[in-house]
DNA sequence: AAGAGGCCCTGATAGC
DNA sequence: TGCTATCAGGGCCTCT
């Protein structure tokens, strides 16, 4: 589900909730998640106040007192809802109804005085890390590219990894360790965006198609956060409301459908690049 | 050592 | 309707 500007919502609504709150309780229903949840999970995170809440990726960062961490990644159908422990209406925050919440896959549940903050994931990719210093989080994410809006994201640097690499554009804005943060559904905008054909190869890209490359990407990403993110399926910010970028998708999901730009009368085509949908126009994007 | 492919898992949808 | 097959926004691991 979540890319960089999904991520970065939930990222945002956690701050204006959760900032300088303690938790005083986990429950955790299922410890089999990506990766299995720790026996002292609970514990570790039992009274700990939370300093602030980040991003980075497509990773939530939980900053805690004494420099400890903990890190959220919600994979491929993972959700935060927020439950109010006494719904009330008139509150300058909306928070979740009883009702709304999936009757399924809760699976963890983290108690604040006022609010709970639930963790939902029906497929179970996403998963939970704690992480003991700043220095051991500097390593997890030591492997990662640079963030999109990064001024390390320029054209040199992309031309120096692409100068050799004969893998193609599609797939490398998906490698993480080249850039973070992009994933299925935004690679196919970027692309149809600066016109390039998913299956060129990268040591081909000009110069020009490379900058266009870090333009469309800032510019595409930019609005998805603007517009709350993409609902295709069930994101959801924290209030339950969807985001609208799903409706800005000019490729993504509309094989069939008419080329947006004006003036072609091709059809938008979905092929298959490294067994994930990949839709572009054939005309415009070469 | 870069790059491709398999795999973890549930649920929605399509096709018969 | 009810079965089966396919596909879904991610990333780690293994193999070549």
């Amino acid at each position: 589900m979540p890319e960089l500007p999904e991520v970065e919502i939930v990222k945002q609504s956690l701050n204006k909730i959760a900032k300088y709150k303690t938790i005083y309780k986990v429950l955790v229903n299922n410890r089999s998640l990506r990766f299995r949840v720790p026996e002292n999970f609970e514990n570790f995170l039992r009274k700990r106040k939370i300093i602030k809440i980040s991003r980075r990726s497509k990773y939530v960062i939980f900053e805690l007192d004494f420099e400890k961490f903990l890190i959220l990644h919600l994979g491929m159908s993972g959700t935060i809802h927020l439950l109010k422990n006494n719904f009330k209406k008139n509150t300058n925050i909306s928070f979740y109804h009883k009702k709304d919440l999936p009757e399924n896959h809760n699976h963890l549940i983290f108690f604040f005085n006022k609010f709970k903050i639930i963790y939902n994931d029906p497929r179970r990719f996403g998963f939970v890390k704690i992480i003991e210093s700043r220095s051991d989080l500097n390593i997890y994410f030591s492997k990662l590219g640079p963030e999109p809006f990064d001024k390390n994201f320029n054209s040199n640097y992309l031309k120096r990894k692409f100068k050799y690499s004969i893998k193609n554009i599609k797939n490398s804005l998906l490698d993480q360790t080249l850039v973070s943060g992009i994933g299925n559904i935004y690679a196919s905008e970027i692309l149809f965006r600066s016109r390039i054909d998913p299956l060129k190869k990268v040591k081909y890209l000009s110069i020009g198609e490379i900058r266009k490359i870090i333009t469309k990407t800032k510019i595409v990403l930019n609005y998805a956060i603007k517009k709350g993110g993409s609902s295709i399926r069930d994101f959801k910010n924290l209030q339950g409301a969807k985001g609208s970028y799903q409706k800005e998708f000019k490729v993504y999901a509309r094989d069939n459908f008419s080329c947006p730009n004006k003036g072609c009368k091709s059809k938008i085509i979905k092929i298959n690049i490294n067994q994930r949908a990949t839709y572009y126009c054939k005309k415009c994007q070469n």
